[in-house]
DNA sequence: TTGATTGATTTGTAAAACTGATTAATGTTC
DNA sequence: GAACATTAATCAGTTTTACAAATCAATCAA
């Protein structure tokens, strides 16, 4: 019983005329002969009662129609889905991104994604640094978008650029009309945190212990937008990465290029190593990576990156 | 994409390795390969991505595996219940008889063909001769056990037996101990006559008036068992289907043949002449003929025959 | 009866599916 | 780290299957 054959019952039992149904087949009356033939064989009985001049079901093949439907039609309808699955026609990636790349660059990244591919359909997960990695590990995603992991994660790690910390200040602020500042000017202002548990957050500390600083933290928030408030509104500094700048300016925030020591991280695409890629989540993997000259440039000569003294 | 491609699919997700899928699929590995290989390209894409040492499926692959379960498991569903039919493991037959053959000899006889043919369920519409014809025009039913129709309702009639008319007494009647009665005497005592419509009734006043005799009803009813009870309680007396005497006798009835005119009428198995017979019909009609030789003796002698003076 | 139509059958051919041997690649083991 | 074992892909040759064209047999209409 082959799907061949069953077709071919559909189309001699929907035109009740082999004649008929051999055309519609693109076959030969003898083949479509022989196809009836060998299904009825297979099944064990007739399922036409045929004379020359009339074609007509059997009880059998009464039963076996709306069975042969279903089946043909299921059958192409998960054949459909596949192919529409490879041909980018269809589909569903899952990522996960640390909230500063969700919020800043990855939407556009996407509306140039969906663009190209409308039928593939992207679920974002905003969670912090450590639940990327471990939505990867546990397949929960696809992709993920954070900093480099420990080589022990599981993980392929695809740099796409460098962030680095900027300085934000009120406008208002003796710092605002610096091209540039140092941490320890910085942290001498009352300093507005995210709160923990961020990997930012301890990036940020671990660094600033290397150069025997420590953040004088006055004010704390999860989100990003609060604390562009709050220096806007003059109640402390804050330093964010690069990608917030944008946001900060927004809410009226002054940003300076920060040194001693600048402080950069690479941020990227994370895979898991062992897991193979959806061809939608390759396609999204070549849309971020073909975004990464339009990143803010991050120079990443070896001098800037700064290292404890 | 072919039936046997999405096996192999399947063999291979399974065992997540070549070598043994083949074995399971009783082909060579070099089959199995091209097989493989010919349902990635007429999906699109690679559903397992292989190396020497391993099998994995892509996630298209893991898409696929729940679509092909289910297409299988529904193909080979499909294909083993309509085998079961031509085998007459399964099956259903709906048959329409007239209560008097219904209530007595239908049981005995199903209770052989269910033995032979335990999957196969019967269902039995006890109606009156006239919708019986219907049922089975309307095809309602496949098989119908009723009068020879006339020739022009488009039915095929295979006669079982001849029914004749038989007298009901009480057993305290003055007729109860003839051997034989006549009509006319019959109907000298008030008569319990099954109410209209009613093929049977409908006959009987038929015939009789060709005798110039008329039914001198005094009471009716629907259920032959309330004219056994009347009759019994010495009510009146009735005529039956020579089918019906164990019941009338069970009612404490008394049964006497009846003549001048014998009335009798040929009972058979009807069937929609245009149309074919489910195999499992088929046997239960062949079960029908093969009672045949064991119903009550009905003496076809011409002579017998009631016909008007 | 004749002619037209329709499905079954037959026969030769082209396509496909399969096998077995070989090859290339990749873990494993000592 | 080299030899070995295992595994899937590939190739060449054979078998099997599927197909088309022609013919046949049956049936209906005129």
């Amino acid at each position: 019983m082959t799907v061949k054959q069953v077709r071919a019952f559909l189309a001699v039992a929907q035109t009740l005329s082999f004649a008929q149904a051999c055309e519609m087949m693109h076959v030969s009356q003898s083949a479509l002969s022989l196809s009836i033939k060998a299904l009825e064989d297979s099944l064990g009985g007739p399922l036409f009662k045929r004379t020359t001049r009339n074609v007509r079901l059997t009880p059998e093949g009464e039963a076996l129609l709306p069975l042969a439907r279903r089946l043909i039609a299921d059958w192409d309808n998960a054949r459909d889905e596949l192919r529409q699955r490879f041909r980018l026609q269809q589909g569903l990636v899952t990522v996960a991104a640390m909230p500063s790349f969700a919020g800043n660059l990855l939407p556009v990244i996407l509306r140039d994604f969906r663009s190209r591919y409308p039928k593939i359909s992207v679920r974002i997960q905003d969670v912090i640094n450590e639940r990327v990695i471990e939505m990867l590990q546990v397949r929960q995603v696809e992709l993920g978008i954070a900093f480099e992991p420990s080589s022990a994660s599981g993980l392929d790690f695809t740099p796409l650029y460098v962030d680095r910390f900027v300085a934000v200040v009120s406008s208002e602020s003796p710092l605002a009309g610096l091209s540039r500042v140092s941490w320890e000017r910085l942290l001498a202002e009352p300093f507005i945190a995210l709160q923990r548990p961020s990997a930012v957050r301890n990036m940020l500390e671990q660094r600033l212990r290397d150069w025997r600083l420590s953040l004088p933290v006055e004010f704390e928030s999860h989100q990003l937008t609060t604390v562009g408030r709050m220096v806007s509104s003059g109640l402390g500094v804050s330093a964010v990465p690069a990608l917030c700048i944008g946001q900060m300016k927004e809410l009226g925030a002054h940003c300076i290029p920060l040194c001693e020591p600048v402080i950069e991280q690479p941020i990227g695409i994370l895979t898991k190593s062992d897991e193979e890629l959806s061809v939608a989540a390759q396609a999204l993997f070549e849309s971020l990576r073909a975004f990464k000259g339009r990143f803010p440039e991050s120079p990443d000569s070896d001098d800037a990156l700064g290292s404890a003294p």
